[in-house]
DNA sequence: CTACCGATTATCT
DNA sequence: GATAATCGGTAGT
């Protein structure tokens, strides 16, 4: 939960090794909004239930991506994260500002208005090309094809926090992070 | 092996 | 605002 919010304003990379040219292409945009997703005492988790086969990266260590297929044609991006005290824990990335390679993201999501492109867990990774072959990666190792940049921070607005999108259980839970820009 | 369910999106009205 | 599409994981037979 602490990471959900810390990883708000900061930058998303994608390195992308010629899906429409032979020259490695680099998408970027600024987190905007993202939810965090614990263990045991998360009913709305992957994780609460225990270890499986998919889930596995929201065991292992922070800082790994950990991306699902949802609604059968629908991938989700997460990041692990979780203390020492806690087994298990991820972030949701669902929100992204789009800000390096906009028309390359255009062309992968075939869509005409750039704006939207990247405003869902489901966009943002059909706008990056990012599928489960990029599960575990380490998101803190700049040559990462996914990886995030901490140390180009914007100045944050109106940073707010509500209840998760889509949960119907532990819907309680306020760990959902909004930022304006 | 089968049934059920979902951290979504696009496409209608 | 409402709804269909669609695949894999999970649990139960």
């Amino acid at each position: 939960m602490t990471v959900a919010k810390e990883l708000i304003g900061k930058t998303l990379v994608r390195l992308e090794y010629g899906v429409f040219s032979q020259m490695p292409v680099r998408l970027s945009g600024i987190i905007v909004e993202t939810e965090a997703y614990g263990h045991t005492n998360d009913r709305a988790s992957h994780a609460y239930k225990g270890v499986t086969s998919r889930n596995r990266p929201m065991f292992g260590d922070v800082g790994r991506t950990y991306i699902y297929f949802i609604y059968g044609s629908h991938f989700c991006m997460n990041i692990s994260a979780h203390s020492d005290r806690v087994k298990a824990g991820a972030v949701l990335i669902r929100a992204i500002e789009p800000c390096e390679g906009v028309d390359v993201m255009r062309r992968l999501r075939s869509s005409k208005n750039i704006y939207g492109l990247t405003s869902g867990p489901g966009k943002i990774c059909q706008a990056m090309n990012i599928n489960d072959s990029l599960n575990s990666l380490d998101v803190t190792d700049p040559r990462s094809e996914i990886h995030i940049e901490f140390d180009k921070e914007i100045t944050k607005k109106n940073v707010t926090t509500t209840e998760r999108i889509g949960i119907r259980y532990a819907a309680k839970k306020k760990w959902r992070f909004v930022c304006g820009i």
